[in-house]
DNA sequence: GCTCATTATGCATGCGTATGCAAAGGCAAT
DNA sequence: ATTGCCTTTGCATACGCATGCATAATGAGC
């Protein structure tokens, strides 16, 4: 008869020992049922599995973690967690590592010291990955990233010059796709609103718009710097635009919380849209599709990115280290009701409201 | 004269052991050099500093916290992450614990299996406590955890007859106020608008909505449930409303986003808002107090809310494994322009506009 | 100069698990 | 019965760090 309550030492903890005593087996036995890999008969897996379920036992990932260098644990670094954009971008990223047994932990960056200061925090976690929305990225950063293995990835973001690997929209095909869809609904005094100024989004975004426009013969367009990715920036950016007295007839935010708060500038000074003033932004976040706004848009492609983020981290089984890549993925123009016909030209009533409702 | 490049084992990982040669010392004193309440010169400990940095070392927290069993990780769980109320007190609880040197791991319910399924991954991570905002808790997970002493909170939640901790928004109260308050206006024919029909928040809020209705002599107020809360669920609710024949003059739908949803559905069929109809929320997201929505409301108190947490999960040095307590606070009644004086009686034009633009 | 108190450092061990290696057992073919 | 192969298990060790204990170094007091 053995011994049937082996002493633990006062911790609520139950190890794989604890099992192994209570099956009077070896605590490689334990390790091995729960490793699919590992050499056990089924017979021995089933013992194991109901004592530990009996006695509650779960494996210790953290000490598992420090044998297999691994914590399946992904670092995500968020600067704004206000936007609605990086909170869809959070929630679809989590969803997708969560499938494929991968950990969250989440960064804010928005306190003081912003990425440098939490870096080293993230990476005495050892974390297996490191996904970056926001934020400066310093070669530095990179350079201990890299002597560390560690595999980093800038999503919806990217810095030149820099040997690290970023996940994108093709902010520069989209904002063409907004410039042709303006002028091919008869608009010709238009302005474009920028967020972050240092911001590759912006500027991309910036930079396919005007130049598409160029395209078209329209060489004149106001840039109207909103400075930060916001409502209200949106929304003081939009006031100004007004105040400068030539008002555009087409105005692309560069995001769709900032187009947001456009639209209720533009409504709050009694302008229709899109009969008065045709409003599009970026994103499709889901107060796009809000029938208040109906906005017109470019859709992320959210599932594409998260997808290719991970693949990035090269943290499926078989990771080879791979090179440092920019991989743009293709947004789609989402038509809604935010931007109509010129008015002055052929002005059609029922375009306001024809594609409106839920959607 | 030493031998300068000690041979590591090909990982990229630099150990306490690699700066303890290099400076001809052990591997204790590199330890102690980072343990603020250690033993150590002041000289060796500056030595330890910039050999550290020269290697590019840093402590790794995993294998720490196998010794003092603590990972200093909270765990959140959300359920809905496209609510911009958990967004928001994602982000405000995030923060807060940063600012205590804790790590939010996060975790996201809405998958298959809900929070059944994710507990047991949950505390393989040896997570120093877990902050619950949504789905069932049932009392076999609060054994489990209890049995190995992990603290658990619920957040905005809140379920009689478990031994659980709690920190909720006083919802009953917040209702009373919403009661009062469109009492005062002058209306009569009331509704609310419930959200998740098993949800504590959603209960007590009708609760205490209904029962000061009663004190001021309305016994009827319809009930419309929403089933989630969610944009298309206050939209579609507000349409039934509507469709009932019977249309309230005021509506108090159970969250924010709903009354938002609702507010859209109401103007989409030409009622104005509050001229026609009152409407008034709960919670306080930062979309209420844009000037389309200017939604009068019950705001959450974040911040309280976050030191709670932080406080009952007793994280702070001198832990003492508290009592499961429910702490409630009060919420204040944020006035905006989306409730009125009731149309009928004393139309006030200037009501309307009052207190409009950016809050 | 000597003793004692104090501080600073090294040694050894353990946290809970994974895994290479050896040993044992089972089975089929000879 | 013997051999050889394959499967299953135990043993021992390592992962990177914290910490109790022993020891060396330092300084104060006489």
């Amino acid at each position: 008869m053995k011994v049937s309550k082996p002493g633990r030492r006062g911790s609520g903890r139950i190890t794989a020992e604890d099992v192994a005593r209570r099956l009077g087996v070896s605590q490689s036995t334990i390790s091995r049922a729960f490793s699919p890999s590992a050499s056990i008969s089924e017979n021995m897996k089933k013992r194991v599995a109901s004592a530990a379920l009996e006695l509650g036992y779960q494996p210790n990932v953290i000490a598992r973690s420090l044998i297999t260098r691994r914590t399946d644990i992904v670092a995500i670094v968020i600067g704004n967690l206000v936007d609605p954009f990086y909170t869809t971008l959070l929630r679809i990223l989590t969803e997708r590592l969560q499938a494929s047994g991968k950990q969250t932990l989440l960064f804010s960056s928005s306190q003081a010291g912003g990425l440098d200061a939490i870096l080293p925090t993230l990476l005495q976690y050892q974390v297996d990955g490191i996904v970056i929305t926001s934020a400066a990225v310093s070669s530095d950063m990179v350079r201990i990233c890299a002597k560390r293995e560690t595999p980093v990835v800038l999503l919806n973001r990217y810095v030149p010059g820099i040997e690290i690997s970023a996940v994108s929209c093709d902010n520069v095909e989209g904002g063409r796709q907004m410039a042709r869809y303006l002028v091919e609904l008869g608009h010709e005094r238009l302005a474009f609103v920028s967020g972050q100024p240092d911001a590759s989004t912006s500027l991309d975004r910036q930079q396919g718009f005007i130049s598409e426009l160029a395209q078209y013969g329209i060489s004149s367009c106001v840039i109207e710097q909103a400075g930060e990715y916001s409502y209200e920036a949106g929304y003081e950016a939009a006031l100004r635009l007004m105040r400068s007295g030539n008002v555009p007839d087409g105005v692309f935010f560069a995001s769709d919380i900032m187009a947001i708060g456009g639209m209720d500038a533009f409504r709050a000074k009694g302008l229709s849209i899109p009969h008065d003033i045709s409003v599009v932004g970026f994103n499709d976040v889901p107060l796009a599709a809000w029938p208040t706004y109906s906005l017109t848009t470019v859709r992320h492609p959210w599932e594409e990115m998260a997808d290719s983020v991970v693949e990035m981290l090269g943290l499926d089984a078989g990771a080879t280290p791979k090179k440092a890549t920019t991989q743009l993925i293709p947004g789609a123009l989402i038509q809604r009701s935010s931007a109509g016909p010129r008015s002055g030209q052929a002005p059609r009533p029922f375009a306001r409201s024809a594609r409106h409702g839920p959607q």
